[in-house]
DNA sequence: TGCCAACGTTGGCTCCGCCAACATAACAGA
DNA sequence: TCTGTTATGTTGGCGGAGCCAACGTTGGCA
């Protein structure tokens, strides 16, 4: 695009939803530039998060915690399986379930997505100190956990 | 969704780039409850509005103002035109160009949609205080007009 | 004149969120 | 025990949004 002929309409720069969606875009461009080091995108990185964090489960209660829909879940998870970042077995509990593990690699590769994530985010809020950074968190967890 | 089993990891409540996704996915449901309203999309908002804030104007130079691409801008302004909310004309001065026109239809939707918008933010918004929405437009905005 | 750039259009691609339908499997109630 | 309901994983599809490539038309410039 021609930065310099930008100049969108007074009213937008000033809408909320518009500085949101401006600003998750910019995010969204940094993290997606981080998780593509290791070919994969924003929900393979959350499913290896949240493997690591609470242990196996099935692609079911992970689409749960991560609000992630069944047919989206499959998906990622299929493509896991494949790069070996997961294991997936049937629960012989409840043989409707599959049994998602965190392999070994996969653990190595959400240790240096982990990293890069990170730093995305540095990259982002170059303009912020820290106390800004924090009060910024704060508005947007408050409004994202709206009743 | 089951609301009462979302509890993604740790990490990503705090992580700025999660945090952006999440509340901008909420005030995109907002906006668009109120644009359906007048059965157009973002784009098409923001089109009637440079239209009405800098008057009439090519396709490219919209694209340009607002940041849309040209093969999408075709299609919106296609749109507007189909439903008589624009006007069309090849520019007689440099007959590459569309002269794009708002119409009275219009100008009418686009004062319908700018108050449900505005109303929008307000549900959006309603957990933060009158300065902490002042301060959170601030942060944006830091973030989004970052070089 | 001939070459290059801008414009609008069409078509295509990826990512994300969502929904519908289906077969399999577990379960609850009569 | 049988029957109907629910949960699970899978496939296929849709729309919004951003982006890019190619094409014909038109303008401008060397």
């Amino acid at each position: 695009m021609d930065e310099r002929d930008y100049d969108p309409p007074r009213l937008l720069r000033t809408l909320p939803s518009w500085l949101l969606n401006r600003a998750a875009a910019a995010a969204s461009a940094q993290v997606n530039a981080a998780l593509a080091h290791e070919r994969v995108r924003r929900h393979h990185f959350t499913v290896l998060l949240a493997l690591s964090e609470g242990g196996p489960a099935s692609q079911a209660a992970l689409g749960r915690r991560l609000g992630i829909d069944r047919s989206d879940m499959a998906a990622v998870v299929a493509e896991l399986e494949r790069d070996e970042l997961i294991a997936r077995e049937r629960d012989p509990h409840d043989r409707r379930r599959n049994v998602v593990t965190l392999t070994p690699a996969g653990a190595a590769a959400l240790a240096r997505l982990q990293q890069r994530v990170v730093a995305a985010q540095e990259a982002l809020l170059t303009p912020l100190s820290a106390d800004e950074r924090a009060e910024l968190a704060r508005l947007l967890s408050r409004i994202v956990e709206q009743p």
